[in-house]
Parts: C-alpha cells; structure tokens; sequence
DNA sequence: CTGAAAGCGCTTACAG
DNA sequence: CTGAAAGCGCTTACAG
C-alpha cells in the first residue's frame, strides 16, 4: 500500500484537504501548517498518485505523439529524432511527458489513438502526418481536443499547424539549379499523398514554368522515404533515353540512395548530375560529395509544435495558430555549376 | 461530460457493474445481455476513461523509457532511433504504449523519474543508461518496480537486463585488425562513466595482451558521442609523434568523425589509418570508405528489453534475466591487410 | 485559513 | 449470471 494523502494529513495533524492545498500551492495555507504538511511528506516519502489526480482535475501533463503508419519508415528517417528532439526541449521546460504511439496496422492505430485521445491519457496530441486523407483531423476537432499539425492541413480552418514554406523552399532549389545553367532537372518525388510531397512537386514546376523550362512527365518519379528507393528512382532514371542533368530530391534519406546508386552506376557527381535534397540531416554533409540540401529547421519545427500545443491546452493566446518555419539552402558538393567550374 | 459508464448502463438496462464486466470480458455474462451492453456502447460511442482505470487496477498499460541526462547526445545518435523501432515494436504488439521522459537537469531528471515511477504513471521503465553510479537503480529494486536495464548493471544481482558481450565484440575487433597485420593500435572510447566503455577497452587491452602486442596508453583517448568528438580525438592522435596504424572506435558516430577528421588532414582509410567502429548504424555503411563495424544489433536490443519488461510485468516466468544479444562484425573499406592488398 | 463531504469513473469482493 | 456498495487517491465547492 503506497502512502496517500491521507497518511501525511494524519501525521501532520489537518485534513486531507489541507494536505492537497500544500501541494498545489494555489490557496492560502498558513505557513505554520504548510511546514507541518511539508515535514510530514518529506519522513513519509509521500509521492501523489498522478492516476488519482488526473482523473479529477482532468489533466494528465503529458502529449501524445501521433505517428504515422508507416512508423518502421519513420524511425530509420533522422528526420524523426530530430522533431523529437525539439518537441521533448520544449515539453521538458514546461515539465509535459511525451506519450508515443505508433500502431502498425489500421486497427492497431485507431486503438492507439482511442487510448490517447478518447481514454484521456494526454492533454493534446502532435500529428506527425499531412496526409490528402487524414482521419485523425475531424474526430479531434469534433470533440475539440487540442492538437497541432506538423505539415499543412488540408483545410487550414482554425486549425494549430507548424509547417514549412515547402513550395518556396521547392522553388529555391530548382533556381538555384537553373541559375548553375541546368535545363534538364528531374525531380523525385516523396509519397504522392503526403501533402508536402505535392507543395515540394508544385515549386519545381513553378520555377521551370517561370524560367520557361520545359517540365517532362517522364523526369519526375515517386519514391517512399528509405534509401533503396531512392536507389530505385535513380536507377529509373538513368535508364532513360535522355537524362536529366540535375535532380531534386524530396528528402536527404532519399537522396543518399540515390548517390549510393549513381556511385554503383558509375555517374559522376556533380559532374554528370547534380542532386539537391531536402532537410539537411546530419548524414548530409558527410556523404561522398557532401549534400547541397534545404535546410527546414527540423527542431524548429518540433520545438514550436509542442509549444503551440502547450498554449493551446492550457488556452493562453496564441499569437497566431500557425508558424512556417523559414527554410534555407545549404550549397555543398553536389550541385557545381555546369557554365563554370568552382 | 463525457459518457460513463453509468450511462451505457442506463441505456442497456442493465446495472453498471455489469457494464464493466462486459467490458473486460473476464467473468461470465450471460450472451444476451452482453448484446445489449455493446449495443448501448456502440450507440452512445463510449469510450472507458483510461485514468479511473488506472487508478482502481493500478496498471496503466503504459511502460517509461528513461533517457540518461544527456539527451541531447542521445537524439543526435541514430542508435536512439533503432533502439527505440525496437522497443516499439514489442511494446506495440502487447499494446502498450511507450512514455518518454529526459530531463536535461538532475533535478528534471529526478522529476521526471519521480512522476513516472512514483506517480504512477507507467508499469515499469526501460534504463537506457549503464553508468557506473546509477542512482536510480537502488530506488527501483526498493520499490520492487518493473525495470530492465539496456546495458549492464554495475551488480547483475537478479536485475533484468539486455546487453551485448561488449568485452569479445571489442576483443574480436581488435583481433580483426592484429591479424591484419596491425601493431600499432589505437583506441577511442566512450565516455569512461560508462561500463560500456570499461567493457570494449577491456576487450581491446585483452586482445593485445594476448597476441603480446605492446598497449601504449598515449594511444588510449575518450570521447563524447558526437562527431566532433571524433574529430577531435583523431587530430590529437596525429599529433602525436609515433602514430598507430590503425584505430578502434567504440562508436559509429565517433568513427564518422574521425573519418572527416583524417580526411580533411589529407590522412588515407585505410592506406595509412585503418578504422573500426561499433554499432552499424546506417551510415557507417554509406560514409567514404564504407565504415568496418561491429553490428551489435540495436534493434534486437530494443525489442528485447521490452519483452522481457512486459513479461516481469505481467509476472509471467522468464527463462532468464537477462540476455546477450550476439554481435558480428561487419568488414568494409576502412580496414585492410597491411600484408596482402584485397 | 481550514475541515467535512461529495464526487471523478472505474473495479471487485460480497451476496443472492 | 447480476446488482448494490465500498473504495481507488485525489480535488474542490461549501461552510465556517
């Protein structure tokens, strides 16, 4: 039997009423018995009974983290430790637990998230998935639980999210391939039905359509996010009658596969193509040339989702309920231009 | 208000008790009336609150995976998210969800302890630290509260761990290298709080000493997991004014930067240094030359460790208290015969 | 400033 | 097979 209020209101001489109000330190208590109460737990070794209390405050202190079904593919992403670095700064400051919940079949999900949400094990869940499809979106906001994106919704009615500017960022890479001369730029795509898969597609056809290139179906493939796909897309598109001379990839793990692949195929980087990824992971600038890659403030992006979730549940103001984090381009090895040589 | 079980009752007819008892389906309810039961709970769209739950069963289904207080470190090594897949994996398939909890202070750390474990709020927790002076150990085999160490205890006195034979995966490597034709061998460590650190340094000495091979201790040097450390640790070991030919180092991520160390000191792998690493992280396999690694299996260690948590749990017997997930080692282009060329 | 009482939403002996 | 009642360990109006 693990001591309770009780035990210490009676050593210390008060009710257990008493006892609570120490301990939530939010009412007047006399100091002469808050030292009583104070002394009283200390000998005791008292601990509160966080079960016991949530169920009457309905509160937890703790968030949920919703991943994606495909969590195996997210796990071997640095891309994830990443977010959750950032996401478990901010949740460590404000002294939140993080709930994980990943379900690998459909059903497994739902549960999960019945458990999370509907079980009232957390106090506001972070969805890691911007999907065309997304389940999760209308059952939170019907019950007007609080969440936050990380990604775009579908429908930005009042809802948190904290994303990049993912066409601009798209946009910024094929220009800076196009000012290195190159007319020829594929283009491998992230899954089709993330939504930041679209934004990045839409960038690069923008920028060719501003710059009057011609954008060829053909140059443009899908990928999942792990190496051997990128390996795959890569192996694609070298077996094309023409071949582009540069290429974007959606996402760095990606494009390390696709390095891995032209290294095997004998092609030349950046002398024969050039490759620009997408979100600097630390593997980046390691890899043989080193990646020139869009910076999207990873962290960035976890720290200020936790944070716009805290304030959501705890309903201060927010100042707006949504951030783009400001993404930029590393330049490295990968890219050269084709006019001059530097 | 959310729907209780109160008024599932209501609408079956039925008392709430029994309501409770169609819904852990452990006592006998005659067919009928579980009918009606799941049709009132279908209709209202219940859901059990997961805390009142907890409190009265005193499980929470949920287990606690506690970060050692250098998180930061911990996020930024890809041994993290491998650990973690596995972990989730297991904890996934008995349905169990997974509560983190790293605070970047003591007193956070001993918070978040103190919630987690005191305040009820998981049903054992996963270590992921081996250090030489673990403080909460003694607190959790006091309380007899559920965990399982990923590492080794200081004392293997009956507690539950998952751990790699550190010392033979060290000896193996170092043999690797001898054989090779090395005599001049240096080594990284880890952070020497660590037992596993002790451990793969015992192993390096034991294999020298045995192939009688001088151990110098200028060649001996410790490191942080970070990259930078690595760097670091190699410039000083080419300063030094007899060099070794070829370096033991205790982790990937330490290797990846020696590698970047030696070569922007214009220093070859493996021509005139020759690297081995641990743990076979994926980019050991992509970085230039392909790092040689010991793979000690990180995923089976998560998974592992979780399994046997769950099963102290739930008091079911294990076969043991520990496992020892077997290690190999992974030969690339970082090391190569001083006798032959291959 | 403090106490007695009711209640949060469940489970589980105890009867029947 | 089912129900009434007590209790898990807290919090919080309501009085005083």
């Amino acid at each position: 039997m693990a001591i309770t209020i009780k035990d210490v209101a009676k050593l210390a001489g008060v009710s257990p009423s008493t006892v609570s109000r120490v301990i939530s330190k939010n009412q007047k208590i006399s100091l002469e018995t808050t030292k009583k109460v104070e002394q009283a737990m200390e000998t005791l070794g008292y601990h509160p009974n966080l079960m016991a209390k949530s169920l009457v405050s309905r509160s937890t202190k703790t968030i949920g983290l919703i991943l994606p079904l495909s969590a195996e593919e997210v796990f071997l992403n640095p891309f994830f430790s990443e977010v959750l670095r950032g996401i478990n700064a901010y949740l460590n400051y404000v002294g939140f637990d993080l709930l994980m919940s990943a379900g690998s079949t459909e059903t497994e999900e739902k549960e999960a998230f019945n458990r999370l949400v509907f079980g009232g094990k957390v106090d506001g869940v972070i969805l890691l998935t911007s999907r065309e499809k997304e389940p999760m979106t209308p059952l939170l906001m019907e019950r007007n639980f609080p969440f936050v994106i990380i990604g775009r919704p579908k429908e930005e009615k009042d809802i948190f999210y904290v994303d990049n500017d993912n066409v601009k960022a798209s946009y910024d890479a094929t220009v800076h391939l196009i000012e290195q001369g190159h007319k020829r730029i594929g283009f491998v795509s992230g899954p089709r039905d993330l939504l930041v898969s679209r934004d990045r597609e839409d960038g690069y056809k923008k920028a060719l359509q501003e710059y009057g290139i011609e954008s060829r179906p053909d140059w443009i493939t899908e990928a999942k996010f792990l190496q051997e796909s990128g390996y795959n897309a890569i192996s694609f598109m070298l077996s094309l009658p023409e071949r582009p001379t540069a290429i974007i990839v959606t996402d760095d793990i990606i494009g390390l596969g696709v390095l891995k692949g032209l290294y095997e195929l004998g092609c030349k980087v950046p002398e024969e193509i050039s490759i620009v990824g997408f979100n600097n992971i630390s593997m980046s600038e390691l890899a043989t040339p080193p990646l020139t890659t869009i910076d999207i403030g990873i962290y960035q992006l976890g720290y200020t989702a936790a944070q716009l979730l805290i304030r959501q549940i705890k309903q201060e103001e927010s100042v707006s309920r949504s951030v783009i984090v400001p993404h930029r381009l590393v330049v490295r090895k990968s890219t050269t231009s084709r006019l001059l040589d530097n």
